[in-house]
DNA sequence: CAGAATGTTCATTTATATCTGAACAATCAA
DNA sequence: TTGATTGTTCAGATATAAATGAACATTCTG
């Protein structure tokens, strides 16, 4: 629950705008970063009520928004005995959260963007005019291997 | 100079479609990775009308997608003689474009993050019952001190 | 210089992404 | 069960981003 009139209301808000900022460089949508912000400043857990209320953001945004985090496990539901409302917490490990979107989204595009090497490699027809074609095919294969090696050496780096 | 009704002509959609997916990831607009794309692809020079034509995109386009490739230094100009368009060809070191994409979108965000955090922190009154937030805004501080760290070794890494 | 070729800018249009809130579904307490 | 509370969905409204192309500026060429 939100203490109004709380004299670190200033420093919340500076803290949900460095969010709102830093998730828009990653690709998230404004109202996620903030509601991750929020979760990440506040001491105690929040349900989906004080979150629409603090943020003055619709039910539908503050659903979608708690659903993506949750799914992404960048927010954790808690289910507290007598309390019907559902209540939130950030997942605050920097490591856990690079790993986690690591996984959801960028391995899946290295994994699929592999098979498209594949699948042009095999468009460029035979034949010593196309070398052209095929040593560009495969620089961009080879972007693709550096890619891939380099996502786990940021996992062990975060350690 | 494209040469119409090349073979080679479905491998390149599929390669200027490639780059304009990753591009999106990376959050560039669709236009711009796919004249990236497209001169990753060519053997020669193109001009910008040579990539107006072949990715059918307007004049409007072409010349800002260009201005930006070449601010980012993903695209060189190459002036010819005897030539009057001015030529472009790509850039095509990943580990120098991962440097100048660092130096140019990342690096300014992470030194005014560090500000941010900062003036963050003078915003949070002294006393124990402040403590959290002194706590929280120090994780950050550390998820900025690790990002730093963590910029420099990419570009070891790609060598 | 004149006119043609090339390149840039930016107001407008078009397309995309995000947010909203009312209708609906699910859950709970009495 | 019933009514109240909580949560979800999605069609439509709103806001944002990107593309267009005509007007303008610049640079060549003869």
């Amino acid at each position: 629950m939100i203490v109004s009139a709380d004299r670190l209301v200033e420093w919340e808000n500076a803290m949900i705008e460095t969010f709102a900022s830093g998730g828009d460089a990653l690709g998230f949508q404004r109202s996620v970063s903030m509601i991750y912000g929020l979760l990440y400043c506040s001491k105690d857990p929040l349900s989906m009520e004080d979150i629409m209320l603090r943020l003055s953001i619709s039910k539908g945004s503050a659903s979608q928004g708690l659903k993506q985090l949750t799914a992404l496990g960048a927010v954790n539901k808690q289910l507290q005995i007598g309390e019907r409302k559902t209540l939130y917490i950030a997942e605050r490990s920097l490591r856990r959260l690079v790993q986690r979107l690591l996984d959801a989204q960028i391995n899946p595009r290295l994994e699929s963007g592999a098979e498209r090497v594949r699948a042009m490699s095999a468009m460029i027809p035979e034949g010593a005019e196309y070398d052209y074609a095929r040593s560009c095919n495969g620089s961009l294969e080879a972007w693709h291997t550096k890619a891939s090696k380099l996502l786990p050496m940021i996992n062990m780096i975060l350690k």
